[in-house]
DNA sequence: AGTATTAATCGTCATTTTGCGATTAACGAT
DNA sequence: ATCGTTAATCGCAAAATGACGATTAATACT
C-alpha cells in the first residue's frame, strides 16, 4: 500500500520538539517508571509506600523518582523526613500534544 | 496542594500494559528515532533517503529502524534492492491509549 | 557470470542505564 | 544530645544502547 514516492519532500523539522518529545518518551520508557506514573495518577502522592507498591529497592526507586523529575514529569515536596511525590499533568499534556504533533506535523 | 494520603488504596495493576507502554516509549526515547517517525508519518515511506534526511551513518539509520520495527511502530516492505519503510497507525493509536489510560487508570 | 545498488548484519568501542547494598543528610521527636 | 525515620547519594557490577566502518546478502541489469 505505501506508495513510496516522497523523496524529494521538505520536511520543515523541530529539533527542540523532537528532542523534548524524545526525552519524555525515554523517561516513561521503562515498567518500574510506568507504574510508578500509574501510582502518582490515582491521586496526590505517598511518601515511599512507592518503594513497596514496587518490588524495587529503596535506592532503585529513589532513581527511578529522579529520572521522573528530571523530566520534568513528577514533582517532589520535602516534608520533614519524608517527601511527597506528585505528577506534573502538564508535562503528560504536553507529551500528548507532541505525540500528535508529530503523527500530523 | 497533593494531600499525599492514599497510602491504603488499592492498585490494580496490569503489568502487561505497563510493559507495553514502556516498550513503545523506550522506542520513541531518541531524538533519531522521532525523526524517523516523523518523516514517515509525513506519508507513505521511503527507501533509505532516511539516511540522507538523518545526518547519520547507514548503519546507524538501519539499527535505528530495526529498533522501530521490533517495537511494531514501523513496518518494512522489501522491494528489490530497496525497501520501504512505513509506519504503523495503529501501533500509535495503542501508545496514545496508553498513555491516556495510564492517567485515568 | 559479473556488476551495481541497497539494506542488514557483524565487530568494536564508548557511554549510559539498571540494580543493589551501604552510607549519608535532614530533621522531628524524645 | 541522641534516636528514628526517610530520601538521596555513593560505589560498583552487569547489561544495554548508540555509533561507526566494514562486510554480507539479495537481486535487478548487463
Amino acid at each position: 500500500m505505501p506508495e513510496c514516492l516522497q523523496s524529494f519532500k521538505q520536511f520543515h523539522f523541530n529539533e527542540a520538539e523532537e528532542r523534548e518529545l524524545a526525552a519524555y518518551a525515554k523517561a516513561i520508557g521503562h515498567p518500574a517508571r510506568v507504574r510508578l506514573i500509574r501510582i502518582l495518577a490515582g491521586g496526590g502522592c505517598l511518601g515511599s509506600d512507592l518503594v513497596g507498591q514496587i518490588g524495587l529497592a529503596q535506592s532503585t526507586v529513589s532513581e527511578h523518582l529522579r529520572v521522573l523529575k528530571e523530566a520534568g514529569l513528577v514533582h517532589a515536596e520535602v516534608q520533614h523526613p519524608r517527601t511527597c511525590f506528585s505528577l506534573k499533568p502538564e508535562a503528560l499534556d504536553r507529551l500528548q500534544a507532541l505525540l500528535v504533533s508529530m503523527r500530523a506535523g
